[in-house]
DNA sequence: TCCGTCGATGTAATCGATTCCACGAGCACT
DNA sequence: AGTGCTCGTGGAATCGATTACATCGACGGA
C-alpha cells in the first residue's frame, strides 16, 4: 500500500509538503498541490490512519460498550450513535459487554488500548475499578442509559418516573391489585430504580410490592422465563407482571404460552422499553417507551463536548407510557396506542 | 499515560527488554524480567496498540460490514462473529451499511484506512469498485450471508432451496394457490435467489409467480408494508405473502393490521429468517430459519485462516422450514415447533 | 542598494512500539 | 590460553504520518 513518501516521489516534492495538502495548510503553491493531488490519485493513496493517530494522539474513535446487543433496546441506541458520530467526524466501535462484568472490562481495556478519544458506556454493574481508574486518569467519558453513583461523568438517561406512575393508574383501574415486578440486576442503576419507582407508584394507590413479587432477573431473556415460572408456581400467583426490560418480557411471554396460559386473561404483562415488535405480539404489549434516538444522540454531543473541551452535559429526557392490550382491556378509553 | 521508555527507566533497563519481556521473547533474564513487571504494574503500564499495529502491521482487528443492524438476523451474526473473533484473539469493529451502498462504501473505506487486518462483509449492492479493489489489492476479506458474484472470495452462507422447497409444499398442501412475494433488492444475491428458488418450487406444483404478486422490497420494514398494500389492493389479491426477510414481514405484519385484516384468515403470511419474536407475533409466524450462529463462527474462522495464510474456504450451510400458524392451520399433523 | 518580511518548501525530530545487529561476559572445549 | 559458543542486553533503525525550524528567493519600502 502507497505511504506518503511513494506519493512525494510520484510529485516531485517532499512528504511535508504532501501532508500540508492533505490537511490543506494554507502555504502550499496551487502548482505543488495539484502534482500532489494527481500523485494522490494515481497511487490510490490513503493516509494511513494508524500513523496518523500515533502522531496526533487522536484516534477520532469513540467507544461505545453496550450491554447486550441483541436487545433491540440497545442495538436502536448503538444506531444511532453511530450516526450523530459520523455527523461529527467520528467513528464508533461498538463493545458488546453481553450483561456480565467481565466481559465489559475486556472491552474497556481493548478500547483503552486503541487509544480511542473517548468513551460511552451503560455499565452492567457498579463500576470496575478499570473504568473508574479510566475516569481518574481523564479519559473523557459518558454513561448512558445506566450510570455509575458518585463518579463525575455526565449520565444521559431517560426518567421513567411518570410513565411508571401512569402505568401503576392504568393497572390500578384496570382492577389489578397483586402486581410483580421482574427486575433488573440490583448492581445496575436501572435495575434498582426500576423496582423503586415501581414500588412508590403502587404505594401512592396502597398497594405493595412483596418479597414474592419481586423477582430477580438479569435484564437477558432467559431470566424472564425463570421468573415467571416462579411467580406461576405460587399458591397465589400475582395478577400483574411488569417486566423492567423487553427481553425479560419476552421470556415472560415464553414462559406463559409454555403453560398453555393466555395474556392478559391469565395474568396480565407490562415492559419497560418499547420496541417495534410489541405491536405485532399477542396480544400487544403495554410498554414504557424511551426516547431511544434522541438518547444516543444527545449521548455523543455531551461525550465530543468533552472530547473537544466544552462543559459536556448531563441529559435526562422523559420516558411515556404507551398502553396496549396485555393488561387487559380498559373500561373506558384512555389513550391507546398501536404503533 | 506510561510508555515503554517510563517502564524502561523505572525497572532500570533498555525499551528492547520491555519489548522483550512484554512478547515473552525467550532470551531475558529473569531478574530483568522481574523488574520489568514490576514496573510495569506500578505505572499501571498498557501497551500502546497503535505505535505496535503501526511497526507489526498487524491491529489484530476484523472489519465486519453488515447491511442493517436493526435487523435481529444481523445483530445475531455480529454476535457470533465478535464471540467467534475473541475467542482466536481478535477485535470487531462493526460498520452498519444501512441497505445504503454510499454507507458501505463509508464503512469499508473507514476499515482499509484503520488497516484492519481482515474484512467481513454481506454486500448490499453489486460491488462497489472500492470493494473490488480491495480484494484485488489482496486484503484478506470473505463474504457471508450476500456475496459479489464472480470475485475470488470465500462465501459463507445458508443454502434454503430445500427450506423454500418445504414451504411452498406446505403451502400448497394448505390449499394457497395464489402466491406473492416481497422480495429483496435485485443488486444483492439474497434479494435474487430467494425469487428464484421460490419461483422454481412453486414451478414444480404447476403454479406460476406472476409479475403482480412479485413486490420489489429493500430488506426493511417499510417497504414490506409498502408491497402488502399494493398487494391488498390488487382486485384479486394473493392469498400468501412470502417476505424475503423479517423486517418486511414485519411491515407486512403492519399493512395488515391496519386495514383490519387477519392473518392467516385473509391473508397468509411467511418469511425468511427467523427470529425469537415470532413464536409470539400473532399469528406465530411460519418462517425459513437459517443456523446464524454457526454462519457468524464459521466466516470468521475463514477469514482468520486466509489472515494467517491458510487456505479459508466458502462454507454453505442448510436452512430449514419452522412451520407456525402464519399460512392457516395444517390439516395434517406435520412437523410444527413452537420454539 | 540593502534589509526585513513573507510565502513556499525541505530537513529532521517525534509519536511508541518492535527488532536487527553488535557487544561483552561467561563457559566449554581443545 | 585461545577459540568459538550462547545468552543477555542495549543502541539504533524503522513503521507513516505531523510539524517545528531552517532556508531560500522574491518583493517592497527606506
Amino acid at each position: 500500500m502507497a505511504s506518503i513518501k511513494d506519493v512525494a516521489a510520484e510529485a516531485g516534492v517532499s512528504v511535508a509538503t504532501v501532508s500540508r495538502v492533505l490537511n490543506d495548510h494554507p502555504s502550499v503553491s496551487a502548482d505543488a498541490r495539484t502534482r500532489v493531488l494527481a500523485a494522490v490519485e494515481s497511487l490510490g493513496y490513503r493516509p494511513n490512519a494508524v500513523a496518523r493517530s500515533l502522531r496526533t494522539d487522536q484516534t477520532h474513535t469513540l467507544g461505545l460498550v453496550i450491554s447486550d446487543v441483541l436487545n433491540p433496546y440497545f442495538t436502536e441506541l448503538a444506531r444511532s450513535v453511530e450516526e450523530e458520530a459520523r455527523a461529527l467526524g467520528y467513528s464508533v466501535i461498538i463493545g458488546n459487554a453481553d450483561e456480565r462484568p467481565d466481559l465489559q472490562d475486556h472491552h474497556v481495556r481493548n478500547l483503552l488500548d486503541r487509544r480511542i478519544d473517548g468513551l460511552l458506556v451503560s455499565p452492567t454493574d457498579g463500576g470496575s475499578p478499570l473504568m473508574l481508574d479510566a475516569v481518574r486518569a481523564g479519559t473523557p467519558m459518558v454513561f448512558v442509559d445506566r450510570w455509575i453513583p458518585g463518579v463525575d461523568v455526565p449520565v444521559v438517561r431517560a426518567d421513567g418516573r411518570a410513565a411508571v406512575r401512569d402505568l401503576v393508574a392504568h393497572l390500578y383501574g384496570l382492577g389489578h391489585r397483586r402486581v410483580a415486578i421482574i427486575a433488573g440486576p440490583a448492581a445496575t442503576t436501572t435495575g434498582r430504580e426500576r423496582v423503586e419507582v415501581f414500588r412508590e407508584a403502587l404505594q401512592e394507590h396502597g398497594l405493595d410490592l412483596p418479597e414474592a413479587y419481586t423477582g430477580q432477573g438479569d435484564f437477558q431473556a432467559e431470566s424472564g422465563r425463570r421468573v415467571t415460572e416462579g411467580f406461576l408456581d405460587l399458591a397465589e400467583p400475582p395478577e400483574v407482571v411488569f417486566a423492567a426490560d423487553n427481553l425479560m418480557a419476552l421470556g415472560a411471554l415464553d414462559a406463559v404460552r409454555a403453560r398453555g396460559l393466555r395474556v392478559p386473561d391469565d395474568i396480565a404483562l407490562a415492559a419497560f422499553d418499547d420496541i417495534r415488535w410489541f405491536v405485532h405480539t399477542d396480544p400487544p404489549v403495554t410498554a414504557i417507551a424511551q426516547p431511544t434516538g434522541e438518547l444516543g444522540r444527545a449521548a455523543v454531543r455531551a461525550l465530543v463536548d468533552r472530547i473537544e473541551g466544552r462543559p459536556g452535559e448531563s441529559v435526562t429526557l422523559p420516558a411515556r407510557l404507551v398502553v396496549r392490550r396485555s393488561c387487559g382491556e380498559s373500561p373506558s378509553p384512555v389513550q391507546r396506542s398501536t404503533t
